[in-house]
DNA sequence: GGCCATCAGTTGTGATTCCAACTTTACTCT
DNA sequence: AGAGTAAAGTTGGAATCACAACTGATGGCC
């Protein structure tokens, strides 16, 4: 049976044997494709589209006459850990990740309150996080605190870090998912046409039963996929 | 600028206007290889990267001897909504969908009272569904409900039209993403290796502040993508 | 009219070849 | 020795050709 598979496939399926039983470990380097060829006697076709799929996958990571390597799998966690590899990723190409943090002095958000399970006039701290690569915006995160956690003099870029040092734990993490912007409002940073679609997501962090951080986090869809798939032929809509 | 950008794109960026724009609506045909050959006057590898790339986005789906066409776009919206596409996504491709529901007894089960926000001792009906596409499993959903709302004679698929009906307005769903199986328990009905990666979604809709049903999605992960991506050449990182 | 076979069209896969842009390494020259 | 250069290797993009499997429609035959 495994003779009628496209010949692809073995490559694609040792490859991300190796990788998932952790004989490659992140960082270390794939075979190229002229080796894959020799290595698994196929034609330069297959030892392309298998470092294609892999690469779609998330599994690994090309870049331009350096060669493939193994990823960190942000594709494969939650969003907000994913977000904790924007740097680490734009690196691994050779682009500049920045961002802009910008904290706000607090004031009474009513709508905010109310995922913060806090009084209608409790004033939060907001702050601005503007994500780029290469100097483009790319991401857009809008994060809220209430103010005892934040007065405004501190970014919130570590919230997890900080509220560990003050003895909360955080045990999870709330996110709702729209595929559009609730609101135009704040789509000027982003520089996006009117009428895009983006990827909104409000997440909110929980120490125990108590919220103590909310965000919304705005990207466009180019930048995110939700991808629902299904095993082969249906699995890799595009290859197969 | 665009004569530098690659042939290939041209065309995805042309059919993509022309599907989030509305002139090719859902179900209509995309033009062949050979039509876009002519069309664009472009290469045969790079009309097949094109659709390769759009079908890899969700916005078309092809079929061998049928063509491409315009696909509803499950990879936009919150896993609850895409999973409602499970059934028609699974006809387009030619495949048979089934799945069988199953509805316990009801039990008292802390565990999940708590996610449900009721006594602990109070019974829930659990309903396991198990998605199959041609005949194989491919998605496990744990469903539970307070009694009051099903004492188990009927089934949970459509959850949201029953309550519905019974005058309950569903106002929002939280999901929480895990990257594993937190007990190995139901593994065995998907037929997993031991170890193996799954996406794990425990979700729970909500009537006003009050949840009336809770549930476990699992989805082995060469079966769901969370695909986190920028732009080009970061983008695609597949192709480019 | 209804049924069946044929055929053109389409996708998925694959081989082969080529080139531009880039990175890394090694080497040569000062 | 150090700096700059050249060469080799790599990826991404592209053209061209080919074939198996499949679909849809056409047309002929009963």
């Amino acid at each position: 049976m495994a003779n009628s598979d496209p010949v692809y496939l073995r490559v694609v399926e040792d490859l991300r044997r190796q990788i998932t039983e952790g004989l490659l470990q992140p960082g270390a380097p794939i075979p190229s494709r002229h080796q894959i060829t020799r290595k698994y006697g196929v034609g330069e076709t297959a030892a392309r589209h298998a470092l294609r799929v892999l690469a779609q996958e998330g599994l690994i990571i090309g870049r331009v006459g350096s060669g493939h390597r193994v990823r960190q799998r942000p594709d494969l966690l939650p969003l907000h850990r994913a977000q904790a590899h924007f740097s680490t990723d734009m690196h691994a190409i050779g682009r500049r990740p920045t961002c802009d943090v910008k904290t706000d002095s607090a004031e009474a958000r009513p709508d905010i309150a109310i995922r913060l399970r806090i009084a209608a006039q409790s004033p939060v701290t907001r702050t601005r996080i503007v994500y780029r690569s290469d100097g483009k915006p790319v991401q857009l995160a809008v994060s809220y605190e209430p103010v005892v956690y934040n007065d405004g003099t501190e970014d919130v870029t570590q919230v997890a870090h900080r509220l560990g040092g003050n003895g909360l734990k955080l045990t999870e993490v709330t996110e709702h998912v729209y595929a559009r912007v609730p609101q135009p409002v704040e789509s000027d940073v982003l520089d996006l046409p009117a009428g895009v679609h983006v990827l909104h997501v409000e997440r909110t962090h929980w120490a125990g039963d108590k919220p103590v951080e909310t965000s919304d986090v705005i990207i466009p869809c180019d930048q995110f996929r939700l991808v629902y798939t299904l095993p082969a032929p249906y699995g890799d809509l595009t290859n197969r």
